[in-house]
DNA sequence: GCCGATAGTGTCAGTAAGTGACACTTGGCG
DNA sequence: CGCCAAGTGTCACTTACTGACACTATCGGC
């Protein structure tokens, strides 16, 4: 089971190269023309593969789009196990995030990725669809780590959605309105922000609006 | 501006007896045989109206199952700025928030469509999307109440992408791991979990996995 | 009550996503 | 070489959705 190095073959490197080339050409197309405006075809024809082809590879338009995401939400997960046993969950997971993105976020391709879905509100609920699909997956690792049961508990799902749905929406908002930080710096903060508790008093009337 | 309580003409309210056959109609067949399942055209037909017609009502096909949706988020809007001013941004949004599913419990349309959309990936997308395109409006509400600009102040977003995003997200989730507690009281719970803060420190290791 | 502007609808033709069936090509292997 | 199976292309089809244009029914003024 743990051997599994071997050089995979001819006919299986071939198919992730194809893969990837699917993935790119993608990238290139959706950042140059938009998500919307660009046709499996196109995709398709770039990589002198047939349509039908593509669809062997990806399941939806949308799944091309969001195979990287898939990757970052893994390596997340990853990351948080590997997190010290001590650290609180929300902690634990903030360092998480935050090393992930830190990884991506020096890649260009990442970025313009990340554009082309957070200008795209249809991509950016299917990520969400795709965080919401491993919630478990996170709860039960936040459960294990805080010693409850995740099916008993409400606490490590919430803990889990918030970090795999609020949190990254919150960042793509938080650029959109036009406040180009760091991803993992807005993630950070974030993560802070949840710890500390959200119920904020009332304050004093602001002026404007 | 304020004067519109007027008989709307005959026209209308013929336009609007369509628009609430389509929906229930739609509603119907999505109960019956799902949301993938049913098509434009039988939708249409079972009110006797063309399928280009459906289009001049709803965007897409969606756009039907959502309505309801729709409606809620806005209610809960209306809760939200109706609250106190000086309670706490998130003991607010917990009250508008209960209150408003509260009046949705008791009834059965609801409830069996709100059965359809969890149950479908690419609704509930559709769903945390149009709860994502009005972040920008509870983020102004909750800036207000907090004192602060919501243009400066990264707070109010995260209250809103929680509590829009999240917090129903997890509900989801939780009532589809078996969970049959009523919604309003697994949102009130979310909530003051919220307002304590997630980071939850390590526990004792918890026996079973 | 007639009549013209206009809102609402139907018809038709078209694009694009996605799927199933089947035939063909090509890598892996005796 | 020649077989088997994985991978691919082709074709035909369904369905969501859109634009153009013609038709019908309401609403306003006369």
């Amino acid at each position: 089971m743990l051997a599994a190095m071997e050089k995979p073959g001819l006919r299986e490197r071939k198919k992730q190269r194809t893969r990837e080339a699917l993935i790119d050409a993608a990238q290139a197309l959706f950042c140059a023309h938009g998500f919307d405006a660009t046709t499996i075809d196109q995709i398709a024809g770039s990589v002198e593969v047939s349509p039908r082809t593509f669809f062997r590879y990806f399941t939806s338009k949308e799944d091309v789009a969001l195979a990287l995401a898939d990757d970052q939400i893994t390596a997340v997960l990853e990351a948080f196990a590997a997190q010290p046993a001590d650290l609180p969950v929300l902690t634990a997971l903030r360092t998480a995030a935050v090393e992930v993105i830190r990884t991506y976020e020096t890649d260009a391709r990442f970025h313009s990725l990340q554009d082309v879905i957070s200008v795209n509100p249809a991509l950016t609920a299917a990520r969400v669809e795709r965080a919401t699909a491993r919630f478990a997956e996170v709860a039960s690792l936040a459960g294990a780590r805080m010693g409850v049961d995740p099916v008993a508990d409400p606490r490590p799902y919430l803990v889990a959605s918030v970090a795999l749905c609020a949190v990254p929406t919150t960042v793509v908002a938080w650029r959109a309105a036009g406040h180009q930080a760091a991803e993992s710096e807005l993630t950070r903060q974030a993560f802070d922000l949840l710890s500390a508790g959200l119920d904020y008093p009332a304050g004093p009337a602001v002026a404007g609006r």
